[in-house]
DNA sequence: GAGTGGTCTAGACCACGAA
DNA sequence: TCGTGGTCTAGACCACTCC
């Protein structure tokens, strides 16, 4: 795991854990960009960058002639490759995750089954289901796919139910090595099943999200296939081509 | 409108053009940074900015030792900020826009009122509604929600109902003169109400997603508000944090 | 006017992919 | 091996913000 990595990826990492450890309380300014540049002794352009990936993920906004300024100490982004353990954890609340099953399932038609084919090719699949709660509340049904000969067996005490180490993705990268670089994700409203509905602890036919995600690998090949279905909202913050978090925050809720 | 525009940008513009004219087909190999760096009169690194942009909008795809090459003539993101004439026009159907309404609205308790509340605070609003068709099959119920004191008056002949004029984001810029630069967007599953139905011809309750949607002008203010209604569903694309699109294609449909 | 980010350049060396 | 993108640097000048 210790691959070396380019120095923006590593300031871009201490930056963010001075973040997240509160170091730089929320509307308080960052140092200089040349400040910085000689603390983390790089160049500007190279903090630069490690600046813009903050900026992108809604950590920090920046105003020429003013500077950054801190405006969340965790991302806003709700998507299949942002770790629902974490999202939860930063804001507060305690996440848990309960096993359902972990299926061996050979699809009998390769041509039909509704996964992405490069990782049906890849033989034997196996088939994760978790309900992942917050406060013991469910919140989220989850059926991770994965090809079996990239990952080899598993076995339930790989997916703790408590703790940071019920991160799918953490589980993944961890225990199973498995790294990925790029996801496409579809959203589609449906009705709660009778199984979905017992599950969320919400009455059936209610209308849910339903998130189709692929991850994709380096080379373009499918790494794991993921939905998860969903009573609530999802949220994608500043995703303007050139991002930039507004000043001025919502002051009451979107919907009615 | 004609400001001027740092090269990157004017670079970019003029890769995506050639792009959507068809210039490069899908498939087919960018020239490589050098020869587009003199071609541009432009340095790498300027370049290399602007085909940043095309490959995390999905554009082309990048290989370490081999090259770009075309994978889209048409940006594959669905969010509030891309424009629904557009997409529609490039998938080889046509668009239409029906006007359903033009109403002002004084928000009688502006603390109440489930809009932003910067955009409240401008004093009366703008509501406009919309019913955005495929091929006349109707696809997406749009409310967009406008600071009246912004824009002044609008009438029924500044929304084409065919053609590229009908992009509310067009008509927003170029008759109105707002621009806008980041978004925050919720998506939530709601039953359709009869009007919904009606309107998208659906069944009474079904299931569909509700978009709603926040733009932010450059000093981070509420610029509008626009709320979607659509049956179908949302794709988000190569949203990893080191952008990628993936070499393989999904070969099936996500959703059995 | 001083400070800060925004843009741009030329040049260097490395890592990966393909022939 | 060679071509290509990936990373990094020093230095310059401009545009904006704030005093």
């Amino acid at each position: 795991m210790q691959e070396t990595q380019p120095k923006y990826a590593l300031v871009y990492q201490r930056l963010r854990d001075k973040l997240t450890e509160g170091r730089f309380p929320v509307g308080s300014r960052l140092p200089t960009e040349e400040q910085m540049s000689s603390e983390f002794e790089v160049s500007r352009i190279t903090i630069r960058r490690a600046l813009e990936q903050l900026v992108s993920e809604g950590y920090v906004n920046r105003r020429q002639g003013s500077g950054y300024s801190v405006i969340a100490l965790s991302p806003p982004q709700q998507n299949c490759l942002s770790s629902f353990t974490d999202m939860v954890f930063r804001s507060g609340a305690t996440p848990t995750s309960r096993l359902l099953s972990i299926r061996e399932i050979v699809p009998a038609n390769p041509l039909t089954f509704p996964l992405p084919r490069d990782l049906v090719d890849h033989g034997p699949l196996l088939q994760i289901r978790r309900l992942r709660c917050i406060d013991d509340k469910p919140a989220m049904l989850v059926s991770t796919w994965l090809a079996k000969s990239e990952i080899g067996d598993v076995r339930p005490e790989d997916f703790p139910e408590t703790g940071t180490g019920q991160s799918i993705l953490r589980i993944l990268q961890e225990k199973f090595s498995l790294t990925w670089d790029a996801a496409c994700e579809e959203i589609s409203p449906i009705a709660a099943d009778s199984e979905a509905a017992q599950l969320l602890a919400i009455d059936v036919g209610m209308p849910i999200l339903k998130q189709a995600c692929i991850a994709f690998g380096k080379n373009g090949k499918t790494v794991f296939y993921e939905d998860l279905l969903r009573a609530g909202t999802i949220v994608f913050e500043s995703f303007a081509l050139r991002r930039q978090a507004p000043e001025s925050i919502m002051k009451r809720p979107l919907n009615d």
